[in-house]
DNA sequence: AATCATTTTTGAAAGCGCTTTCATCGCGGT
DNA sequence: ACCGCGATGAAAGCGCTTTCAAAAATGATT
């Protein structure tokens, strides 16, 4: 009976280093005060006399003494994490905005919890299901395909903040940037560089701001007066192939065209090398229009023309607002405005 | 008094949707048996009679009991979350790592608490203490600059996998790639394609694999019996603007060169268009080989050949070998060696 | 200055939901 | 009837938060 105990003994302590955690229960004793007044002035919770609170700090530092979130999980309730439902975390444009999230709940000494639901709404009920097993605090949603019913319902257990679309709920704030005026700026400055027959390669159509993307498309060429023609729109699907794919479709159907507007980066680079197969180039032949401004579109061949997202800033301002709900104010941020970044994929139309 | 109780109350419930939630106790009781039965067939901890093991999983069936993962955490030890210290959750490259590595993990149960290092040891280091304080079971280094002494203190508390390296300790598994076989296959590719004015372009020397690569590289030259000219040679930094900045280096030092062996994709694309603004194009001046192969690669204008490197399975890998480390059996996972694929941006010296 | 009613500050103790010892209870073997 | 063994339950935590009540400090009042 001795034996398992010392077995165990002699597994845990070889630990190497500090061993020993130091725990809430040290850092009273150390400061002569009771564990509730160290736990007070560690969440600010109430009020303590300045002496106190002097050595309880003073312990903390000399002893080292780190919370253990998980404890504090269980009791208070509060985990100091963050769910975020992420639709796939390879995903260039996402990616850059789950680093803003990051660098934005790290110094508030918050984690963040990635999940993916790529793209599908049973997954993504299941992603919520799963953080709130794990007691996030709050949950961000970085678009996806939850209705928002689903959302508002969330909300009333835990702050959730949405982004890609627009909704009102106690407890939920939305971020939503400004894709119909995004595809409407990129259409207007192909027709500023003078092009008419411009055709759109438009987004998965389930994605809401693939259909706004496409109405500020059409907006753009009602007010210049040209008629919309379906046959200059081909379906993509926001990736490479599709964009190689309905490039091809379009040179097929005989449509004559001389710009392209692509409803996302990874599909214009797709348009590229379709138009490059069949001998045309780019911007020579053909002008070419991306969406989102991924970092690698600046490299890209030709250095793309697009409008700009700001994915960094945008996980920021979800992450910052996240924090904000959580201290009880209301967050007001909001996404810069869509531009147009002018590359070498864009040139005016020569007659 | 009687006040403050109700108001709590009245705060709390509002949760809305089935705002009590299922726990083990409730199991327990709905099966007639103890808590402590409960948990064992939950974790297989002990045997447990046929009958109340039945029992137990059809309350837990009828009741939806889910375990809350926070107790568990603190009671137990496990808190079935994994962390994983990668550089740049954005990175193009480790991002599908990080998504194999989710999914190897997710089916187990295990969630993954990604933390970044930012290539930077001292953060590396603050990462693990994050990691440990929120108690993860155990923790996946993808790369990284932690000094391998570290790593094995590290490894002593929780199983580690570590990627990047090799390095033998108990509770420790690396998973390496053979950057120096890489390394020499592109280069071969490129002898063998008539070249032998090969420039290359160096990673990040701070790091492991960018010095093997460059190992690589003179290997096959020496073994091709061309005399390694150090004036070929000029260094980068593993993203865009060093490939573009290293290729007019290149060109403005006036030495020849027939093909180009950039330490990564990311250098690759930045080269193109380095050579593109002299007026240099690719592959018709200037081979082009690349390292990664990273998924935009397929779209690069020209197609970039490349030598493909595995990162969704070494995300899975990781994982799974982290998982067998779990359950106390010896991982034997290997990365699959290193190819080279070849697109269309190396062509056949024409003399 | 002494007294009493308040308001603050503080500590004791009861959990949070689960795991894990430890002791107990049956039960077959001899 | 006695020993040993496997299945089970009671109870003690894990490290922290939070309630509740006691203690200390404050101020008003005579």
């Amino acid at each position: 009976m001795k034996n398992s105990a010392s077995a165990r003994k002699a597994v845990k302590p070889p630990t190497g280093i500090r061993a020993t955690v130091v725990k809430l229960d040290d850092v009273a004793r150390a400061a002569g005060v009771s564990p509730s007044t160290v736990s007070r002035v560690l969440n600010g919770t109430a009020v303590v006399s300045e002496a106190k609170k002097k050595a309880i700090d003073e312990a903390i530092e000399r002893l080292g003494f780190v919370p253990n979130p998980v404890a504090r999980g269980l009791a208070g309730g509060r985990t100091l994490s963050i769910g975020v439902i992420t639709q796939a975390i390879d995903s260039p444009f996402y990616g850059i905005a789950l680093r803003g999230i990051q660098d934005q709940l790290d110094p508030a000494g918050y984690s963040a919890l990635f999940v993916n639901g790529n793209w599908n709404a049973e997954a993504e009920a299941r992603c919520i299901e799963v953080l709130r097993a794990r007691r996030v605090d709050g949950i961000i949603v970085l678009t996806g395909r939850l209705p928002d019913q689903a959302l508002k319902a969330c909300a009333r257990t835990v702050p959730v903040v949405v982004t890609g679309r627009t909704l009102k709920a106690p407890g939920l704030f939305s971020l939503n940037f400004d894709n119909f005026e995004g595809g409407r700026l990129a259409t207007q400055h192909l027709i500023a560089l003078g092009h008419r027959d411009i055709a759109f390669i438009t987004g998965d159509p389930d994605h809401a701001d693939a259909i706004e993307r496409q109405r500020g498309y059409r907006a753009a060429l009602e007010a210049a007066g040209i008629p919309y023609d379906p046959a200059l729109v081909v379906p993509g699907a926001y990736h490479e192939v599709s964009g190689l794919l309905a490039v091809s479709r379009l040179l097929d159907s005989q449509r004559k065209f001389t710009a392209i507007f692509a409803a996302n980066d990874q599909m214009a680079c797709g348009v590229t090398l379709g138009l490059q197969r069949r001998g045309l180039r780019v911007p020579e032949d053909v002008s070419l229009v991306g969406f989102d401004d991924l970092p690698t579109s600046v490299y890209a061949m030709p250095p793309l023309t697009t409008v700009h997202q700001p994915a960094y800033e945008l996980g920021q301002l979800a992450a910052s607002a996240m924090l904000q709900l959580l201290a009880g104010t209301k967050p007001t941020a909001q996404i810069p405005p869509p531009r147009v970044i002018a590359r070498e994929s864009g040139r005016r139309l020569v007659t």
